[in-house]
Order: C-alpha cells, then sequence, then structure tokens
DNA sequence: ATTTATCCTATAGATTTTATAGAGTAATAA
DNA sequence: TTATTACTCTATAAAATCTATAGGATAAAT
C-alpha cells in the first residue's frame, strides 16, 4: 500500500492539473477540496516543490501551481518521492540497492529473479502513469 | 517493500521445498541457515501451518515440512497472509476493498484506473511465482 | 505597515514492525 | 513413567515509521 503522504500528493497533483496552467492555488482550497489535513499538505507541497514539480507564490494571490508538464510527472516519481524504492525487495532497486544477507549468489537467485520482473512491469507501468495519463482516463 | 516477516517466510519456504518431501526439518536449522532470529521464524512457521501450507511434527524427529505442493504455494498468498493485499491502493483490492474519502465516483477514477493496472499486473505475476518456479529459476 | 500565505523546525501521538521471554503441550524413546 | 526434545501459545517490549499539529519565520502584495 501506498502511505496516505503519497496519495495525498497524488490527489493534490491531480487536482492542480486540472486547474488553467500557473494559476496559483491556496492550500487550503486544496486542503478542503481533497479531505487533506492543511498542516500535512503543506510538507507535502514543499516536497514537491523541492522535487521541482510545483511552484509557488507567497503573499497574496499566491499558492500552488504545477511547474512541470502533466505529461513529465509520471507516478513512479510522486512514489519514489515520498515511499522511497518501488521495488519490493531491496535486492531488486537500483538506488537503495542492499544485499541480502543469506544471498550466496544473486546472479542465480529464483527469488530475486521474481521480484526483478515485478519490480520491471511496475515501474513500467507506473512511468506511463502521467498526470496528464490519469486526467485523460478521468471522464 | 514487503517486510521482512514475508521475506523470512519465502526464505524458509524455499528452503523447505529443496529438502526431500515430508522429512521433518528443526526450527533451528532454518533459522541457522537463513539467518532469521528464531522465535521470530517460529511464529512465521505457526502462520504458515495455519495456513495449510507446511505441517509440522513435535518432539524428537520432529520440525516444519511442506504440506501443499511447491506447485501450489505462490507469492501472492504468502505475501498476502503476512503483509496483506497486494493492491496499492485501497480501493483496488478485494477483499480489503474500502472507499476513497473524496471520490466521487470510483468507476471514473483515473488515480483508481492506473492502481488496478498495477495491481492486476502484479498479481498476475506473482501467482505465476510458485516454490517450484522459483527453485526452477535457482540455477 | 499590514495583511496574506507560504516556509521551516520541532514535536508528539498512533500504528506497525521486529523481536524476545517464558511457560505450556505433545511426541519420542529409554 | 520419566526424561528429553521440539513445537505451541501468550504476553510484552523495543524500534521504526507514519500521520498529524503547533507556532513562529519569511516573503510578497496592497
Amino acid at each position: 500500500m501506498i502511505s496516505k503522504k503519497t496519495k495525498y500528493a497524488i490527489n493534490a497533483l491531480v487536482y492542480l492539473s486540472k486547474k488553467p496552467n500557473q494559476q496559483p492555488i491556496l492550500i487550503s482550497e486544496i486542503a478542503e477540496h481533497e479531505h487533506i489535513p492543511q498542516k500535512f499538505l503543506e510538507a507535502i507541497l514543499l516536497d514537491l516543490k523541492k522535487a521541482g514539480i510545483l511552484a509557488s507564490k507567497k503573499g497574496k494571490g499566491g499558492g500552488y501551481f504545477l511547474l512541470k508538464s502533466p505529461n513529465d510527472v509520471n507516478m513512479a516519481d510522486v512514489m519514489r518521492l515520498f515511499d522511497g524504492p518501488i521495488a519490493l525487495l531491496p535486492c531488486v532497486t537500483h538506488k537503495y540497492y542492499q544485499k541480502c544477507d543469506e544471498c550466496i549468489d544473486e546472479e542465480t537467485c529464483g527469488i530475486r529473479s521474481v521480484f526483478l520482473e515485478v519490480r520491471n512491469q511496475t515501474v513500467e507501468l507506473l512511468k506511463k502513469a502521467t498526470l496528464a495519463e490519469i486526467i485523460n482516463r478521468d471522464h
């Protein structure tokens, strides 16, 4: 299961994607509409800003808006940002790789082989799942 | 990521699968060979027994052994037993289904649509990943 | 200056994960 | 029948993670 943080992030991103481009939206508006605790959402949006996905404007008329194109923000990136690796085992991740204690030879490990396939398929699907794609499916 | 519990369970099952059928193996032997805390492993094996996957014998010459055929034990079942649903969102699971707060119409939700696809693909792969298949890949 | 609204740090409660302790039960064999 | 072996069961505790909140700092607009 993805964390609530990731779920909130996706909901906020989809909400922002549906708005006219670059129009700043209040945190409070997103929080209310998507039923997200406002203070919690603040931290999430900040992370999305640091990741270069969102931008913000302070003061009156301020708020958050999408910096990247909805075509360039995919679920794999968002999930990794908040929940870490998508892989189900540490030995099949790229960035967070960790060897298994009991593993003698990784190249011949049947368990690893299975979970590597799962990871690859999942990442492929999640990469294709951009904000644009989600909104497009949203009918 | 799967929990250590699930990882331990898989390692123990693969270890038992490689042994001659129905020969009881000591918990301590599995624990030692697979680097699993023994007391923790005890609980795991008990769960696998309650799930009908393993059987056990008490007293001298006792231990655990595979009850089901390695062909009939797949990773989807094992993961669900210890970590719960495989789906990444509560609204795309079958058994643990939960509606999203903010969702107006599930049938048209683009987010759900994406994660339903991921779930279905993952489950399909994990169902095919039986103990027999894992050992077979293990070369 | 004042108001607005994001930014930042610290913290706390709740839940889950991982692990251990110790007594109980059943099977085996001498 | 007694001793030994090894699984069974309950309770608990330490550690880590997740979720959420509080309160002040900073920057932009009027």
